[in-house]
DNA sequence: GTTAGCACTTGATATCAGAGAGTGCTAAAA
DNA sequence: TTTTAGCACTCTCTGATATCAAGTGCTAAC
């Protein structure tokens, strides 16, 4: 029997363990699905039925005597096929969009609240990564001088992120040198990524600079730290108190492997960054690589631009977790980010803000 | 009998009993004491001794027939008064610096690096604090246009820091009419912090600028924002899962409460952002006005340059904390970081970079 | 002032019986 | 053929009891 042929009455029984479980914690017996649901046969039926989804490896017994626990292909299931959408309320949707507005200021403040907002509706911890790319190129430098000694380096990124940079020169540089300066770098690394800056092109720079070739390469550095501080990865989590609300942490040698891996950020940076999926993904336990997660779930989406993944927010928590509730919060919650995202800058009219829908 | 007035070989024990249970985390009986130290008498004149130290305040009994265990008093008399200060191995110095060096790109970054570094170090939770401050002000504005349609402010704060906003207007404004714009906001809004930027004041650059008023609003807006980035508080902790190292937080309870109170912020943001005092500081138990901070210790040092006090870097532990070890630690980073702050610019002479010692 | 010895207290640990929950199986009913 | 009722069986959980070990306080001797 495949997966798709679950009798009617399979289905919702495995939904109704599901639940059951989802929100008790505990083994879920006969009985109880007798009496709570919908189902109208006799308790012996139901156990007959469960023995059956137990066969086809959709629950489990932790002991003889207990009631069942869906399996991890029976939380997979739960999610592919029985858990319902459900209606976003117009009011829900106000609210959030409130709430991220605060500060539309970055994207790692965007991210930053997000997770915070995920975790706060859900319950469970949340989780925000900027992850690893290799996509910054420039599109454009600036040089302001600011006095004798100092100047700032402005770069406007591919992203359309305007950095900065302070430099200090122990010799004093007129402006006409400085100009050339921006002159020679808009010309020779716009379009570049950090792997095409190759030292021929730094020496050509410094070849036209003459005798202040030695401000070329304090100019380079500045942009490796800003390719750097766009691209290189970040993670953090909120609500890591959410954990505790539930006894499969309780265990606190499991509870610490977990908050270990998830501190050394390096293994979630990869496991998130290497799908490029557009939509929610679920990850039920032993289905993610890391191995510390066996008894965890992590569900996240990306959040996207352009076809460019700015960033990634998601929820964990134990593996029993209200599928329904994460992915509609999480849902919800991204697409308000696409709006804000959306115009991001400024937008002016007379004087009058704009705000598209 | 006064602090001061302990004898001897009272404080001889109470540093031993504050050292054995700061290892081991169990109420320390007087037969122990006899065998580890170098104290030449029998169990029970230890017994006798701190049956004293009890009636003083120093230690307390669990329970009747349980060994001692230091009392809040105890822990303070002892980092008052009984350890010792210890002497830095360069080697160490040397290893810190090297691991904030990385990226001694931002205050933030350095206070993130440096509360991780304070995590690995004690193996207690790390504490990077940004305090909520009211003292920015511009020192400098330039504006770059960048199409038709968007520029960019620059502005360089009191602080040394440049910050970049973008702006896009929907009718096209020339180069003229922003050069006028940020002659205007450097004539008027330099010097001034967030409180004294008055109504007037900006109403009287939207008359300057004629029929171009409606980029003021858009530029004050940006001031502000640039305002609350820098000063506005935040918060970050690192090694969690140290927590659960210490069998005082095994009560899933109590160690909850405690995350919920440091993931609020505000409390421990407050409770920071009022010290300014130079020094290390410690907050043993009660000590601290945040109530769930009963059994947990913080020692917290400012991290100032110039006198401003940048952020805050700490740990947090159970109350049985290895007071020696982190003061020490504590101090390390402190120091190298001042080393760091104090040439956090880019120094250029000739080609060659310099680096203050 | 110090020490040895002893009775006492108290938490921790192990063992055991009984209760309760839930199952699997069998036989009867639909 | 499917569903249901009944019953014996298994396993965990709880509470009670007994035992153990640690550490104290106190008294009397040094």
């Amino acid at each position: 029997m495949k997966q798709g042929e679950l009798s009617e009455r399979k289905k919702q029984i495995l939904k109704a363990v599901v639940e059951a479980h989802i929100d008790g914690g505990e083994p879920v017996g006969s009985k109880y699905i007798v009496q709570s649901n919908l189902l109208f046969c006799s308790s012996a039926t139901i156990r007959n039925e469960m023995a059956e989804l137990e066969e086809l490896g959709y629950l489990v017994q932790p002991h003889t005597s207990a009631g069942r626990v869906p399996s991890e292909a029976g939380y997979r299931f739960y999610v592919d096929s029985l858990v319902e959408q459900y209606a976003r309320t117009t009011h829900e949707v106000a609210q959030i969009n409130q709430l991220l507005r605060v500060k539309m200021d970055e994207i790692d403040q965007i991210l930053d609240m997000a997770s915070r907002l995920a975790s706060t509706m859900t319950n469970y911890t949340g989780i925000a990564i900027k992850p690893k790319a290799n996509t910054v190129t420039m599109t454009r430098f600036e040089i302001i001088p600011m006095d004798i000694n100092n100047f700032a380096i402005v770069m406007i990124t591919s992203g359309g992120a305007v950095k900065t940079k302070k430099v200090r020169t122990e010799i004093a540089v007129s402006d006409s040198v400085l100009k050339k300066l921006a002159d020679l770098l808009n010309a020779q690394l716009c379009g570049l990524g950090a792997d095409m800056i190759t030292l021929p092109i730094i020496m050509g720079i410094e070849e036209e600079m003459g005798e202040y070739a030695f401000l070329v390469n304090s100019a380079v550095k500045c942009v490796y730290e800003v390719m750097n501080e766009i691209d290189g990865g970040d993670m953090r989590l909120t609500g890591i108190n959410n954990f505790l609300k539930y006894p499969e942490y309780s265990d606190t040698e499991k509870l610490s492997e977990l908050l270990r891996t998830l501190e050394s950020r390096d293994e979630i940076l990869d496991l998130v960054s290497g799908s490029d999926n557009d939509k929610i993904n679920v990850l039920i336990g032993s289905e993610s690589s890391v191995k510390v997660m066996n008894n965890s779930s992590l569900v996240y989406i990306p959040i996207k631009k352009d076809g460019r993944t700015l960033g990634v927010i998601g929820v964990i928590g134990p593996r029993r977790m209200n599928y329904k509730q994460v992915l509609k919060a999480l849902g919800d919650i991204s697409d308000n980010i696409s709006i804000i995202i959306g115009d991001e800058e400024l937008s002016i009219t007379d004087g009058k803000e704009k705000e598209s829908k």
